[in-house]
DNA sequence: CCTACCGATCGGTAGG
DNA sequence: CCTACCGATCGGTAGG
């Protein structure tokens, strides 16, 4: 039953779910090119021809890779998610019981997750794009690392750790206030990705935090 | 009978700007077939043939109206712009001088065009649809409306009201938290867009404001 | 001649 | 993997 294949590259070391490597992902020429493309002109912008092009491939050659054009969109999807997936499952592993830090881990993972796969995290806002039979799939894997946040808000309601509004409400902000960062982040910029990590820790306690009401303080 | 009543169109009371007919702006019945269509299938999804269809108009009958498929996005986003832009000056005009209150008028300007304009919240996103003759204009009127909330927090901070970080980085911030209520709102929902404006203002006031660092309390 | 369109079709490109 | 194509549809325009 035992595999005797040690060294699968799926498997990494869990400690290392804040290291990237650069490319973050080793890709098919096509899926790199797909990539660029639909992050550059959208999904419905971006030709099977200029994918081809791009990738030094005929029209014909990509048919021979991918069923179709939906289905080299579903593949960059799924990896993405996959990758966001194993390193905060990691990440709240190494995180231990603490609210606060299992918090802090998720939010650190996930602006480190849109920094360093900035073009992966784009993609995500063409999942409108897919038609109705690849459509609920994508929306359930990214419902799903909502769900993760989610789950911990309410963990650190419940231990008093955190403020007592509505969890869907302060997650929603939180996760709203995150995704922002792959609209401005440039990698050639001042701030690293674990720095801009450590400042929006910082925003999103602020949202989650109990605190004396700002409003009343007028 | 209290008040006489002037009804210019084109005129609104400066005090009206927190108030939202339904619908929000009356559009040629091309533009709002458009509008539903882009936010539905985004701007490369959609077909002048589906937009005149949804108008119950012809392709040629379109093409009287607008000289073509981008002057159609580019209209509905300067209509969007424009009443978020008109309604901001006066909602800071009424605020007065206090940094605090004109920074909340313009969170609460902000989360009730997003709320009663979702769907020309939407479609900001296709700007980057735009070919490069078109694109220049509306980046800049979308940066100009950010820089007036970056003015307001750079003013607070000045007067020593708001904390002393990157004003630029706080107000990405804030603009991507807000922004994110188009995301999820539902006009059928329970929270009207007054409730969650208030909601907001609380939010953004969380991550501009001074107070003890949140990473120490642990 | 104008307007507000129409039926039909233009040159190219979509996914396959 | 290429060459050679398809049914249909793309954004846009012809004459009447």
């Amino acid at each position: 039953m035992n595999k005797q294949r040690v060294t699968v590259p799926s498997e990494v070391d869990p400690a290392d779910w804040q290291r990237y490597e650069n490319p973050p992902l080793q890709l098919h020429p096509l899926l790199s090119a797909a990539l660029d493309l639909f992050v550059r002109l959208g999904y419905h912008g971006t030709s099977v021809r200029a994918i081809a092009a791009e990738a030094g491939m005929t029209v014909p050659g990509l048919y021979y890779n991918f069923a179709n054009k939906q289905d080299i969109l579903t593949e960059l999807l799924t990896l993405s998610n996959q990758e966001l997936t194993r390193r905060s499952h990691a990440a709240l592993a190494a995180a231990g019981r603490n609210p606060r830090a299992r918090f802090a881990a998720l939010i650190r993972c996930m602006v480190l997750h849109l920094t360093h796969m900035q073009k992966f995290a784009h993609l995500v806002r063409e999942i409108d794009s897919l038609d109705d039979t690849h459509r609920p799939k994508h929306v359930e894997l990214r419902d799903r690392f909502q769900r993760l946040v989610l789950t911990e808000v309410i963990a650190a309601q419940t231990l008093g750790e955190f403020g007592s509004g509505d969890p869907h409400e302060t997650t929603r902000a939180v996760l709203s206030l995150c995704n922002g960062v792959a609209d401005w982040f440039r990698i050639e910029g001042a701030a690293t990705p674990e720095q801009i990590a450590d400042r929006y820790v910082d925003f999103a306690l602020r949202l989650v935090l109990d605190r004396e009401s700002v409003s009343d303080r007028t």
